[in-house]
DNA sequence: TTGTATGCGTTATCAC
DNA sequence: GTGATAACGCATACAA
C-alpha cells in the first residue's frame, strides 16, 4: 500500500494534522519539520490527490477539450492557454474526442464530476445550438474557442475571419487584380460562412464583379484545393485565387503546376492561416496569419476570471484580428 | 452544493447503499429503479469522481505525457493509443510539458498521486539516463515511446530508424546514385544517432565512398535544411541528398530552387517521416513512412498488459519497421 | 505550535 | 433486495 500522512506522522512521531499542515506550507517547529522531511523521503510519500480534491472541493486543474489533440493548428492556442494557466498556478489537462464518437457535450461532465475547475472547448467545427445552450446554462466556468452557434451570453473567442479575408481581397485589388476566384471551406467548419461572406462583401464593396462560377468549394485539404483549382481552370477568366486556407492554396498551386502554369506569373494565389510550411514552399505563400497564441491567452484569461471572479462576468464573444503576410505568390499587375 | 447519493436516496425514499448499487449496475427492484431514475434526473446528479477514486484506488484513466501536445508527428501515435485505450474501457488524458520547464520526471507523480492508472511517455528527444532509470524502478505501469537512453528492462517502443535510412540509401543505389550527401538531425533528437548510423553503415556495405564533407548537420527545421543544402552545394560532388527528415528535405529543395537548380533533374532528394505535405509539394517527396498508428497501438497494448496483467511482464524494447514511399524527387540515373 | 475529532462522497461488508 | 456502518486519505475547526 502507498504510504499516507498517517504513516508519515507515525514515523515522525507526530500527528497527521501536523503532517497535513506542513505539506500545505503552514508553520511547524523546526525540529518537527526535519523529522517530517526525513519521514516523507524515507517512505517516498506522495499525497493522494483524490482525497485532497474530495475535501477541498476543487482540483486546481483546467481541462482543454479538443476534437483532435494533434491538429497542428491548435499548437499556438494550446501554448497560449498553458502559459496563462501556469501563471495562475493551475495545471492543464487535455481531452480529445478524436477517434471515439463522443462529442463536446460529454465532457461537461468533467465539471460535474469535479475532475476540473474549468473547461475550454476548442474545435473549429460548427457547433450545435443545443450543446452551446447547455454550456451556457451550466453554472461552471466554461469558455468556447471557435463557433458559438449564434448563441448570446456565452463566452467565446475566435479570429475575425470576415475581416481577414477582406484584407486579402483588398490587397489583391490594390496590386491590380480585378477578377478573383474563391475556394471555400467545408460546410462543417465554423469559419467557412464568415470567410465566404468576407470575400463576397468585399468584392462588392470594391465594385468588382461577383461570378458564382468562380466560387468553388473544397474540404480544406490539399487534395480539395487541387480539385478546386482544376475546376476553376476549366472555367477560366480570373487572375487570382483566394483560397480559404493554406492547405487548399498548396493543393491549388500543385494543380496549376501540373497543368504547366507558373505561379505567380500565370495566377496569383493567397491562403489563410499561415501554417509553417507556407513560408517554405515555392513560391512562398502570401496568406493571413491567425493570432493563435493570443486566442489561447485570451480564452484562458476569460476562464480564470470566471473561476476566480466573485462578480458575475458578462459573457461575450471576442474576435481577434488576423494579419496579412505578404510573400511571393502574388503578382503585381 | 452539488447533490450526492444521499440526496438522491432521500428523494427516492431509499438508502445511499441502494443508490450506489444501482449506479454500479447491480440489481434493484423495478420500482426503486424508477424512483432512482426520477430522482437522479430531477437533482441533475453526477457522481463525484474524486470520492469514487479514493475508495476504489483506481481511476480507469491512462495518461499520455508529451513534450508538445500539438506536434503533428504525434497525431497518428495518439490515435493508436486512444483506440486501444477505449477498447479497454479506459479514458485517455493528455499532459504536455510544452512551454513550462517541467520534464517527464515530474509526471511520474501522476501515478503516485493516483490520478492515472498508467502512463505513456511520448517524446522524440534523447532521454536522460537517470529519468529512464527512475521510470524503470517504479512499480507502476509505464511505457516509453522513443529513446530509452540505452537502459535495459524498460518497456519502450520506437521506429527502426537504422533500417529506415538503410532502405532509402539502398534505393538510391539501386537507381544509380553513387555519391550521396546526408543531412543529419539535431544532437538532441533520439533518432539522430541511429539514422546517421544507418546512413554510414549502409554506404559502406554498398561499397560506396564515405565523404565526411558531404555530411552536414541540421536542426530538422525547414530553415535548417535550407542552410544545410546551401553548405552542401558549396562542396559539390554528389547526385543525391538523404535528409534525415521531411522538413529538412523541403528546406533543401527550397535552397536548390533558389540557386536555380531543378529537382530531381540536378539532384535527387529523399526525406524521412512522410509528413502530409510531402505528397503535395513539387516535386512530391520520396521518403520513409513511419508506422505512427502502429507505434501507438503497440505502446498502449503493452501498457494494458502491465495494468491488467498479474504476471510480471518482461520489459523490452520493440522496434517497428518503417516503409519506403517512392514519389518524384529522385531521378533514375 | 500541536493533537483530536469531524466530514468530504463514495464503495463494500455485513446483517437483515 | 435492502439499510446501517465502516473504510478510503486528506484538510480543518476547535481545544489545548
Amino acid at each position: 500500500m502507498a504510504p499516507t500522512i498517517i504513516d508519515v506522522a507515525k514515523l515522525a512521531k507526530t500527528s497527521k494534522s501536523t503532517v497535513s499542515r506542513y505539506l500545505n506550507g503552514k508553520p511547524v517547529k523546526k525540529e518537527t519539520e526535519e523529522a517530517l522531511k526525513k519521514a516523507i523521503k524515507e517512505l517516498n510519500y506522495h499525497p493522494n490527490m483524490n482525497a485532497r480534491r474530495l475535501v477541498l472541493n476543487r482540483t486546481q486543474v483546467i481541462g482543454i477539450v479538443v476534437d483532435d489533440i494533434s491538429n497542428s493548428f491548435y499548437s499556438g492556442i494550446l501554448k497560449g492557454i498553458t502559459e496563462v494557466s501556469n501563471k495562475n498556478g493551475f495545471d492543464c489537462v487535455f481531452y480529445s474526442w478524436m477517434s471515439n464518437h463522443k462529442g463536446e457535450r460529454d465532457f461537461i461532465n468533467l465539471l460535474y464530476e469535479e475532475q476540473v475547475d474549468g473547461l475550454i472547448f476548442l474545435n473549429f467545427s460548427k457547433r450545435e445550438k443545443e450543446v452551446v445552450e447547455e454550456m451556457k446554462n451550466t453554472a461552471f466556468a466554461v469558455v468556447l474557442i471557435g463557433d458559438d452557434a449564434g448563441i448570446q451570453d456565452v463566452s467565446s473567442i475566435d479570429v475575425d475571419n470576415f475581416s481577414g479575408v477582406g484584407d486579402v481581397v483588398r490587397y489583391l485589388h490594390r496590386i491590380g487584380h480585378r477578377q478573383l476566384a474563391y475556394i471555400t471551406g467545408p460546410e462543417s467548419a465554423g469559419a467557412t460562412q464568415e470567410r465566404t461572406n468576407g470575400f463576397e462583401k468585399t468584392i462588392r464593396e470594391l465594385g468588382l464583379a461577383f461570378n458564382p462560377e468562380l466560387m468553388v468549394s473544397s474540404d480544406w485539404s490539399n487534395q480539395g484545393g487541387y480539385q478546386a483549382m482544376k475546376q476553376l481552370l476549366e472555367v477560366g477568366g480570373f487572375t487570382a485565387v483566394v483560397a480559404s486556407n493554406d492547405q487548399t492554396a498548396l493543393g491549388a498551386i500543385g494543380a496549376a503546376h501540373e497543368q504547366g502554369y507558373s505561379i505567380p506569373k500565370d495566377f496569383s494565389i493567397v491562403g489563410f492561416d499561415d501554417i509553417e510550411i507556407s513560408k517554405w514552399i515555392y513560391p512562398s505563400l502570401t496568406t493571413v496569419r491567425q493570432p493563435f497564441v493570443d486566442i489561447g491567452i485570451k480564452a484562458a484569461e476569460v476562464l480564470f476570471e470566471k473561476i476566480k471572479g466573485t462578480k458575475k462576468q458578462a459573457n461575450s464573444r471576442i474576435l481577434l484580428k488576423p494579419n496579412l503576410v505578404i510573400r511571393n505568390s502574388c503578382l503585381n499587375l
